[in-house]
DNA sequence: GTCTATATTGCGATAGAC
DNA sequence: GTCTATCGCAATATAGAC
């Protein structure tokens, strides 16, 4: 069975935006990878930018879901730190381009950046500050940890790597799968630093 | 005493360039910026991309004299990752537009990116890379460290925070500026997360 | 070195036939 | 729902006067 006109333009779309960037691509030119009419850009999205929020949409929405479970969640701080890094690794599985627009729209924002971060990111930031917050009262991480900066950092740590494609893969062995290896000595790293010092 | 026009070009591009990406701006916006006919990018750069590269090289040059530093430094594997801290946050004190830059080229890469890559970027990689070996090796660090993956983390942590202002600037108070104690508290916790456990 | 004027190409969007 | 054709405009680059 033929997919849709409109799913073929949003499967498309995703590598060529995620990899040039909303202005550097023209819709002759992911009408073309989508093998469609480029007429039919503006008959399903209104027109480019409905294209690319639409494409937003798609890799974004499911992210929801997760936040969601995520604010539900009853664990212990480094337990949540250690979910959070789980998750960021299973959204990276299952959609290895949306990382690749986030980081677009922080580095060289357009009009969709106020949606994504309002509606998806803060929720993630909060979260993860969250737990912060917790672990100190509560004992699990080092007094004087400033909660906004570590959330930063953590978030840094993770996401940077999957970013860092085109410097790491110089130095990074081929054919093993280096993903969850990372965020596993990653997440080791950082909850071996932040943790309280015992001095029983 | 009025500046030449090759300057001005340099100058008002770089934070238009910084911001939009290379493909999201136009030369007459460029030649506007700088108060200057658009006729002379040409003239001076051979076009649109010379000028980038331009900015690029204007931007990333003086970062050879600090990595040059680097390979020269007789110091504890700890005392470099300090040190690699300190440099990125003088980086960015003197030029806040230098890692947009290259998250920019990292997200979206454009023809520059290997000509960066190759000239600057990596030659950063492979210090703190060598500083984890060694640190490994002289029994500093946590001997199942991969110094690859250490690097990637630490990098993160650094440039990360760097980025993300446009999520993170409705967290952090005003008018305090966040910039070093941001960094003194990431390296902490990271050569924290990375020590080896003493068992004396 | 700097300007105007213009050549040329490609862009996004839409009207209207099918 | 999909196509062709085309409009209007903005893009980069350059020729040539000053």
């Amino acid at each position: 069975m033929e997919k849709d006109s409109r799913t073929k333009l949003i499967e498309a779309a995703i590598p060529l935006l995620a990899e040039k960037g909303l202005a550097g691509v023209s819709i002759r030119e992911l009408a073309e990878a989508a093998n469609v009419n480029s007429a039919l850009i503006s008959y399903y999205f209104g027109g480019k930018d409905g294209l690319y929020l639409g494409v937003l949409e798609e890799l974004f929405s499911p992210a929801d879901t997760l936040v969601e479970a995520f604010e539900k969640l009853e664990a212990s701080p480094p337990e949540r730190i250690q979910y959070y890094a789980k998750v960021i690794l299973s959204i990276h599985k299952k959609n290895p381009y949306l990382m690749q627009f986030m980081h677009s729209e922080l580095t060289n924002p357009t009009f969709a950046l106020k949606i994504i971060v309002e509606k998806y990111i803060s929720r993630f930031f909060k979260f993860i500050s969250q737990a912060f917050t917790d672990g100190v009262k509560e004992g699990y991480f080092n007094s004087d940890l400033d909660p906004t900066y570590a959330s930063i950092s953590l978030a840094g740590i993770m996401n940077f790597y999957f970013i860092a494609r085109p410097i790491t893969k110089e130095f990074l062995v081929d054919n093993v799968d280096h993903d969850e290896k990372y965020v596993i000595q990653a997440v080791n790293i950082y909850l071996n630093g932040v943790r309280r010092i015992n001095y029983e």
